[in-house]
RNA sequence: GGGUGAAUAGCUCAGCGGUAGAGCGCUUCCCUUACAAGGAAGAUGUCGGGGGUUCGAUCCCCUCUUCACCCA
């Protein structure tokens, strides 16, 4: 058994953490294992062009806990993790290197900037996978892509192929926005308002309007099959408010310019003939002599926009695509409902005939603490492990899914940390007086309460299924602040502040409470772990008898059941008395300015749980006083309160305080 | 310019037809041996302005104002 710190100090537990990570991976804990149900996720795939910010923890700690919550209860479980080559920002950054260097694309030539742009994007790939390691993600890792990987860059020309071969894809000549720094067209919009110094997000150079040849996708059709996809209920939306932009924007979708002037991303699959022909030619169809290959790339949301069927190997009919496909959830921003979201459901529905999620969670974006949006150019974004490292990973887990609902923007900052961190320091003191009276979680299953007959029991027992509710309903219906809230006010309000505080004294000789606290902690652990994996599962091996399965990780266990049986009107009503009549009591002594170490006589009656109250509001039993010369008679109820005076007082003229009434 | 969302306690946000809620902050008391990043008690609001529907509106409808986001 292992002896508890006074305190839960995160940095401490940082070695510890890392060693569980490595332990979880080694153990295959991420990857899908077979089962009647399944779950897939694909996350959505991370910019190469730097490291993770808030908004991207935020995104991946709710999209954790509903995998990690998935895994417990017994689905075969794919979060597929991937990277986004970001054609014209990645382009635009290896371009500012190059020029930094005095030196330029065109230089050094095509191969030789591909080769040295794909160098920088291992690195950042890098990078960010370990990022999202150290904040307790659990994708399939085996399983991760890159868009300029083989398959997708498969798919990418496939998809391609096939919509030029339906006469979607066509070349025009048109405005189109034009980026002067790189050289390049912008959007599908066609546009009548000049554009004047309208400045390029992704190189800070001026936008004008130009008319050049490029290539179109038509997206009648496929918008048509997006809009099926919602309509027919194949696909639903969160927030549902969401679903009417999705609406309005494939009412105004307009033809989308797929070809951009770099060199970064996949080239289109256009062919010319010497006679000027187009010809896009598939995957496995050899390019005859003579033809020449279109010198552009495709818009980075075209191969994007294919993700959850280039991720698991289409066009082959892979065992994967038949087992993952359609995604059961897509988690992303609400900002990327259009240039994504849409993308995926035109594309994918229109060439599979299934939409590619059956659920799309919409999320707002993350803010500084007073509401400020967070950019590099205000300077002001917050690398994620700096407040893991202040606060720990499971604090700022727990901070962000506690904020979480879908749509609604989130306001920030350090307080919703020091909060978290509060409530897992409180939690770790839990855990401590449990093993300080010897009580262990005595098996890999919570066991079941003996039984439990003082209503204190029967009411945490109570209290504790009515949590369990909460929290399975919060991941059902996405509300993961509905999930996370609930827990931490039974872990606060209840478990601690009440049963402990009521119990404690029976916890040394009393097997029904043993009992009890040992099984609630037990469930309760394994209701946080999604959202705070590393301390829960810490405090569960520590926690753990000798009998205790301590090696195996809490995913591997069970989401805790509905056990309706649990609840008691009764003794929640007993309790929500001894809870009133215990703020009276000491709402009386405040008001008097009696001391909460000053035992005051007093006597309870109709109340089950009356020895426990007397003792919370340190009052002496002692049924002689009669109501004529009582401090306060307070009742709720049947249940009814006497506090007598204090003895220097008791020759004073009686004034009766109060008497309340709040049942 | 078009669209969408928001406006509730000092701050951040829940609630959404029937006497205003939480957390943080604030005031006072307590180091009550699991927890001082703690515990207890307490103060704090014409629920953005104006109309309407209703027996009754923070909640529904209209309108105005302000803010934010996406597209222009």
């Amino acid at each position: 058994m292992s002896t508890f710190d006074a305190h839960y100090t995160p940095a401490h537990h940082f070695a510890r953490d890392a060693d569980r990570y490595a332990a979880w991976e080694r153990a295959g804990l991420f990857r899908p294992r077979p089962a009647a149900e399944r779950f897939a996720m694909i996350l959505p795939p991370l910019n190469i062009t730097g490291g993770l910010h808030l908004g991207h923890a935020y995104e991946h700690a709710i999209s954790d806990a509903f995998i990690r919550h998935r895994r417990m209860l017994g689905a075969e479980t794919l979060w597929l993790p991937g990277t986004d080559h970001a054609g014209i920002a990645t382009q635009a950054l290896m371009e500012r290197q190059l020029a930094a260097e005095g030196t330029s694309r065109h230089e050094l030539g095509r191969d030789a900037f591909l080769a040295r742009t794909r160098a920088w994007g291992d690195m950042t790939g890098e990078t960010i996978a370990t990022q999202m390691r150290r904040l307790g993600m659990s994708p399939d890792w085996d399983r991760s892509t890159y868009t300029l990987d083989p398959g997708p860059a498969r798919a990418t020309h496939a998809a391609f192929s096939r919509l030029f071969e339906q006469g979607l894809i066509y070349r025009a000549e048109r405005d189109t926005l034009w980026c002067t720094g790189c050289q390049t067209g912008l959007s599908d919009i066609e546009t009548t308002e000049t554009a004047g110094g309208r400045i390029c997000t992704r190189c800070s150079s001026r936008i004008e309007i130009r008319s050049t040849p490029q290539w179109y996708l038509a997206t009648t059709t496929l918008a048509a099959s997006a809009r099926s996809a919602f309509e027919s209920g194949q696909l639903r939306i969160d927030p549902p408010e969401l679903a009417t932009e999705y609406l309005r924007w494939l009412d105004e979708m307009r033809d989308w310019c797929l070809s951009r002037q770099l060199w970064w991303g996949h080239r289109i699959p256009i062919w010319y003939g010497a006679d000027g022909t187009a010809h896009s030619f598939g995957p496995d169809e050899a390019i005859p002599a003579g033809w020449t290959h279109d010198e552009d790339t495709l818009d980075t949301w075209f191969s994007s926009g294919l993700w959850p069927l280039a991720t698991l190997g289409w066009p082959e009919a892979t065992e994967d695509l038949a087992r993952y496909y359609p995604n059961d959830l897509l988690i992303t921003g609400s900002d990327l409902i259009f240039f994504w979201a849409i993308r995926m459901t035109m594309l994918c529905t229109h060439l599979t005939g299934t939409a590619p999620f059956k659920r799309l969670y919409l999320h707002g974006m993350i803010r500084t603490e007073h509401g400020k949006k967070m950019s590099t150019s205000f300077g002001n974004t917050i690398d994620p492990l700096d407040y893991a490292d202040e606060f720990g990973t499971d604090a700022l887990r727990l901070a962000l899914c506690r904020r979480a609902r879908p749509g609604a923007d989130l306001s920030f900052g350090r307080t919703d940390l020091t909060g978290a961190l509060a409530l897992l320091k409180k939690l770790w003191s839990i855990a401590r007086l449990t093993t300080a009276y010897g009580i262990h979680l005595a098996a890999s299953t919570p066991p079941e309460p003996q039984e439990p007959t003082h209503p204190l029991d029967r009411w945490l027992a109570s209290r504790l299924e009515r949590t369990r509710a909460l929290a399975s309903a919060g991941f059902e219906e996405l509300d993961l602040a509905g999930t996370t809230d609930a827990l931490a006010r039974f872990m606060h309000d209840d478990l601690s502040d009440l049963y402990l505080e009521a119990r404690k004294p029976s916890l040394r000789h009393d097997p029904g409470s043993r009992a009890t606290l040992a099984a609630t902690l037990a469930e309760l652990l394994l209701l946080l772990h999604p959202i705070a994996p590393y301390l829960t599962e810490q405090l569960w091996e520590s926690l753990a008898g000798a009998g205790g399965s301590s090696q195996d990780a809490l995913d591997a266990h069970a989401w805790p059941a509905a056990r309706p049986g649990r609840l008691d009107p009764e003794a929640e009503t007993d309790v929500d008395r001894l809870r009133r009549l215990l703020h009276a009591a000491r709402s009386h002594r405040a008001k008097h300015g009696i001391p909460a170490g000053t035992m005051l006589p007093g006597h309870a009656d109709g109340l089950e749980c009356s020895a426990e109250l007397l003792r919370l509001a340190r009052l002496r039993p002692d049924d002689t006083i009669r109501d004529h010369h009582a401090a306060a008679i307070l009742t709720c109820g049947p249940a009814t309160l006497t506090i007598g005076t204090l003895p220097q007082d008791a020759e004073q003229p009686l004034r009766r305080s109060r008497t309340l009434r709040r049942c």
